[in-house]
DNA sequence: GTGGTCTAGACCACC
DNA sequence: GTGGTCTAGACCACG
């Protein structure tokens, strides 16, 4: 379910918290569905538990998930999971157009792209689709 | 000229580093044109000399600059810093469109959203010129 | 496993960043094995840890190697380090050709002294695996 | 005569002292010929006096060229020069070889490049003669 | 424990 | 004056 890089530059932290709440925003992990437990999740990964547990903290931060003493921890409310993704998005879109216009790059390039980007995520998720039906 | 921001999470030298490369892309330092000497930018950003100089090392290796010992540090090609910028850009695209699509926002919403804020730029670059006109 | 040589003109973390990556095309550094620690190599060559670090950095960015924070520092894809060596070396060499035709070498002058060169190496690649195998 | 490459990242010094006695081992400076005044050089070149001075003095203490108070410097024994380039390339040779081997290239390889290379270094040779009739 | 960043201050070669 | 290297020692994030 979850890959870790070990040669991404990101905590590996970070990669488990993100790819999770990648799960629910696409609601493969629905909500109030109880997450793996850290030990679990730690031994399934082969890493250490503290590793896990920070990225639940994290996740708990970031209101994404809610913990019950004794329980687990499960997912929050979606939509807001959701909207924290694409705001995330958009903020992070403002940052690259900056970029792009001190390049030279013009709205009509950046939109170009933008439509074969859209255009080769939605073929990716056909063959996902497909190949999950099995 | 720059601004460092001590809240940003990346490093100073690389902050360093990309806004000199910016101001490369944009034409604002002209091929071959000097770079402030090590030290004296550390004394403008109050910040150790070996930060600059980290920063300037960084931009050698990328070839946005050359630095002859005894001399200084000189701009070198700028098409090339603009292209290997314009490349970037695309690259970071894709990873954002990735992103957005699995968060669920449509085409439609983030071209409208690009629209906005090519607009912005061009607004913002648009007063900067008025003001260097000073 | 490393000796630095101070009266090289070349920088302290030249010479280590070349000797490892010697060690890894040759293959006694096996892909993905560790290497040694910052601290540790220093402490072992009795240099500083910001040396080895920037060793570590130039290996990094030529893709021998890849660092992970908290972890270390594991080799990257020999096959490609082979290469870049192989390129590196035909490239000097090219450099070499051109002084020596100058001086007036002659080919066959120039063969001759190759020859006695491989041999040499071989002889000495013969008695370190002997001397390896104690 | 001279060509300075600023981005090159060899001293200045070191360009012009090798550049002048390649010119000397190629016999086009001959023996006991009175090299240009390091004024008149140094204007010539647009660089500092002193640091033509010190490749004068680099090529004085290599034995290349020889100094007369209130007269100039002359071009040394020729043959003598010739000889030093070509023991430095063979020791430089010495270096790559061992590179080469440790980085897997063969005796065969080797000598092929070296084949092809000596094949073009004469074609150039060739054609710029050429050139040299006008 | 690991690697990554930063500061402070020194020395060198070059121009 | 310039850039380049090195040491010493500190702090941080990560596992």
């Amino acid at each position: 379910m979850i890959l870790i890089n070990q040669r991404d530059r990101r905590p590996i932290y970070e990669q488990i918290a993100e790819k999770l709440s990648d799960l629910m925003a696409q609601g493969v992990l629905k909500q109030d569905a109880p997450l793996p437990s850290v030990r679990a999740l730690a031994t399934e990964l082969s890493i250490n538990p503290n590793t896990v547990q920070r990225a639940y903290l994290e996740l708990e931060r970031e209101g994404c998930i809610y913990s019950v003493k004794g329980r687990g921890s499960f997912v929050a409310a979606v939509q807001q999971i959701r909207d924290k993704k694409r705001e995330a998005v958009f903020l992070d879109l403002a940052a690259l157009v900056t970029r792009g216009h001190a390049a030279g790059i013009t709205e009509e390039e950046f939109t170009g792209q933008v439509h074969i980007l859209f255009h080769t995520a939605r073929q990716t998720e056909y063959i996902e689709k497909g190949v999950s039906h099995d």
